[in-house]
DNA sequence: CTATAATCTGCGTTTATGCGCATATATGCA
DNA sequence: TGCATATATGCGCATAAACGCAGATTATAG
């Protein structure tokens, strides 16, 4: 049971949280693009994504520069109703729908991103 | 989204999760029945049945000296989602069957609780 | 090689969390 | 009142986690 509280605690931080739905709602994103949407400073986007990384959560992608994550397929009924949950019940939150938002003025369209 | 996280949070801890799946599956428990079942320490299941109680996820009855605890009805889709995650994804997980077949063993049974 | 931009990471600090122990509280019964 | 059982909680300790800063790393362009 230890794995799937460590699963539950991944999605413990707001920060971490945000970036799971985004990611859901949006597909593959970039670092810079996300740590706008969110208003954070990069690094922190970073330490989280990496803290996700770390996980299985989520992948990367190098595209010259530019870092591109995007959620992993779930492994196991657990984290697919969770990914489900990310769409279903939190892609219209008021936190992301300002976050998808500020993604949409966001000008970092490197190639291979999703727009 | 800091509520959202919250929520993840209480399900980060591996004692907090194994509660909030039995309560899930078997309904209205009480402390003792579920200190054997976790193979635990009365304090610690208090203790966490506090926490989740605090958030808001599971509500108390006291019949005697027993306290009864169940999950309190989901408040939104996220809670109802997770809830159904409980019995749905992790209800027939290794550790929830060991820990209903203690549970099932166990002879605290005063009235008002649904054995 | 130099300059710039995007990203990652080591460090020290602060805050949060879980644990066990001992103790406190609550209830029932003699 | 006094004792037993069930439950809750204050305390101190140890560990974990998040944060910001500054510096390291990686890639692009000239």
């Amino acid at each position: 049971m230890k794995k799937e509280a460590e699963l539950f605690k991944i999605l413990a931080d707001p920060t971490r949280l945000r970036l799971a739905v985004l990611l859901a709602v949006r597909g593959e994103t970039c670092v810079c693009e996300l740590a706008r949407a969110l208003d954070a400073p990069e690094f922190r986007i970073s330490r989280h994504l990496g803290v996700m990384r770390a996980a299985g959560m989520v992948k990367a992608r190098r595209a010259g520069t530019w870092m591109h994550y995007q959620l992993r397929k779930p492994k196991g009924r657990l984290e697919a109703c969770l990914q489900d949950c990310f769409k279903e019940c939190l892609a219209d939150h008021r936190t992301i729908k300002a976050d998808l938002q500020r993604l949409a003025k966001s000008g970092c369209r490197p190639e291979g991103s999703k727009g």
